[in-house]
DNA sequence: CTGATCTACAACCATTTGGTTGTACTTTAC
DNA sequence: GTAAAGTACAACCAAATGGTTGTAGATCAG
């Protein structure tokens, strides 16, 4: 299944669906082994419908899949998703950190033309 | 999971921060070199207050810090927290790949009581 | 078959978000 | 000193978010 979600709102989406405590535990409940979404409810205080809104949340960003087992519906972390925001964020820190060899450089320059 | 509140709210706003676009792209910019609001506001088909909010939004999430020259307010990026949100995924991702190593373990026993 | 379990989804509500316009305060330029 | 530039902030609005309760469809256990 290839989605396309290069694109901003895709990120949009997996940012937003991680900006919540609740959901983010859930992934991480879910990265691990597989859950339905009853047994994921038992660990927060509120109720079962508000918990099937994060997993949906969660799914809509592709930050999870789930998957029919009989009457239970399996929720599972995707590792993929949650890899491209991390990319995105090394590339910031990337971006920063040539900016601070470029900054060195100068520095350096600067040193050398004090020398001379 | 036990959870330091004031870490999570933390977390909650860089997410929440980034899951923008404008916004993201604000932050690409600063990361490099200052940029005075104004300057930021003329690359947005959005009026300059609405700017000035995202810039405030960032803010709050510690990812750009503001310092006033003049009559002019320059904003610069912060690393340390997009580093934050970063080691953040890439724990996601080892406690992945940590179940992948078990998993391939668990094949490796399987195989060894198959054969005995 | 019947009842309990698991899920889906609609309707509703309060709060937050992302945008607008308008006003006012500093600082700079002339 | 006056005008322009840069910023701050309030008031307002529509839409999205995060929660609730209620209803209903499948599936499993006895």
């Amino acid at each position: 299944m290839v989605v396309d979600q290069s694109t901003e709102t895709g990120i949009d989406r997996i940012f937003q669906a991680l900006a919540d405590a609740t959901r983010r535990d859930i992934v991480s409940r879910v990265i691990t082994a597989s859950h339905s979404v009853t047994s994921l409810a038992e660990h927060y205080d509120m109720s079962f419908a508000a918990v099937q809104k994060h997993v949906q949340v969660l799914e809509r960003a592709l930050l999870v899949t789930k998957e029919r087992r009989g009457r239970e519906q399996l929720v599972r972390g995707r590792i993929d998703t949650i890899g491209r925001a991390a990319a995105l964020l090394q590339a910031y820190e990337q971006i920063w950190a040539q900016r601070a060899l470029r900054i060195d450089k100068i520095l350096v320059e600067d040193t050398h033309k004090e020398k001379s």
